[in-house]
DNA sequence: ATAGGATGTGTAAGGAAAACACTTATTAAC
DNA sequence: GTTAATAAGTGTTTTCCTTACACATCCTAT
């Protein structure tokens, strides 16, 4: 069923940069891509849009399509709609970022889509298209954001050690912090809640769980309260 | 000459929120339309983009034919695709947001395209399209950019006072500072010039002029120095 | 000569950020 | 079961930045 217009149309696509965070290690989720161009190269996951769905509607369909998750952080980046940045056709590229909490996601993007794979982010191989120039605009921005806003918690499971987050902002933000000025920072906000349960992970003690309380982080930035590590 | 492609495609255009600032008050440019839909309602400038150019290309030829500017400020805002935002087809649009020094434009944008007009941003009319909510994510941007990045500057005419500067952030940022913690605080970069010119409006004492060293902000930047007001 | 009005200037107090070292709780090895 | 290894956990001081605040200056218009 072909589809005919006046003027040239360019093609349009979303494209997702999907961030992860392993214990120590901030990853990237890549695809091989099936088909030429660039067939066997590595690529961010993404497609076209369909013309009855919303942009962020095609980003999460797209990653349930490509990487097996759902219900995942996502926003949109910027578009990139450089001339040739296809070989085929004119396309113009909406990208998005998105922050999954590994522990829970990784087994099915591992089995639902066998040529997706976790990259960490210093070990990125050469990309398709201009997705190394995607990636480091997410980057960019996930650097910007994770001080200004609670977007870390989307990286860490439910429950998290203290340690954990501080982990997850060096690995972010690529500097060290120092353990008790990061403690009495992110603790002096009230929205993390400790619980009941200590994690075990090696021979020493063991580390006090929190959770990250939304609701409450939802009604202070209604009022005006503004989260800043 | 049609065009024809195997899956229907959206249409792609860019919009842009020129800001420019007038003494004391914040304003945006504006655009009658000529055709419809919403044929005489005010819009946002912009139109569509043409297959051979890139998004930014396209966007400044837009301020160029609609609102006579040239060699502005520009930077990507947001792409706005919800399926009905536009009654005759599927269109998707790349917004930009854009600043000018108004004392220099002015007059050239009311003379060339006879249906722009500034609007004082507490007095918008009703806006075509979703240009509202686009107008809305503009000036969000520009509240939260003012104050990391110099772009304050882009909208003053080059030589100013510091008065001036400090009328222009209490107008973005929506609250009123004080005088010698301000002075203090934009001095203290060292990237504000004294010029050996004041200038006089009205019966009292004359202000200093300074330009913006902008060759020393890149010095700065490259080496990590953050702007920060 | 004078009144009006925005320009221009310094200091003190309070609060946030940064620097810094030892004790505690657990497991693994012996 | 004693010991070694290891990350968790905890306060205080100093420094720096932010905030609050009042009066003299220089020009024009009357």
């Amino acid at each position: 069923m072909p589809h005919t217009y006046q003027y040239p149309r360019a093609a349009l696509t979303v494209d997702c940069v999907v961030f992860g965070f392993d214990e120590s290690e901030l990853k990237v989720l890549l695809i091989q891509r099936a088909l030429e161009p660039f067939k066997g190269k590595w690529a961010l996951p993404g497609g076209f849009v369909r013309v009855d769905e919303t942009l962020d509607e095609a980003a999460r369909r797209e990653l349930g399509e490509e990487a097996g998750l759902k219900d995942v952080f996502l926003e949109q980046l910027y578009t990139f709609g450089t001339v040739d940045r296809d070989p085929r056709e004119r396309v113009v590229s909406v990208a998005y970022y998105a922050l999954v909490k590994l522990a829970a996601h990784d087994t099915k993007a591992a089995t639902d889509a066998v040529d997706a794979q976790w990259f960490p982010i210093s070990q990125v191989p050469k990309l398709a298209f201009d997705h190394a120039e995607i990636l480091a605009t997410a980057l960019a921005r996930l650097k910007g954001n994770v001080r200004y806003e609670p977007i870390g918690f989307e990286l860490l499971p439910p429950k998290f050690t203290l340690s954990q987050l501080q982990h997850l902002y060096e690995a972010v933000l690529g500097n060290e912090l120092d353990k008790r000025n990061f403690r009495k920072k992110v603790l002096s906000f009230g929205l993390l809640v400790p619980l009941k349960q200590t994690q075990m992970t090696g021979r020493h003690r063991p580390a006090q769980l929190f959770r990250f309380n939304a609701e409450k982080y939802e009604k202070l930035k209604k009022r005006g309260f503004n989260f800043e590590v």
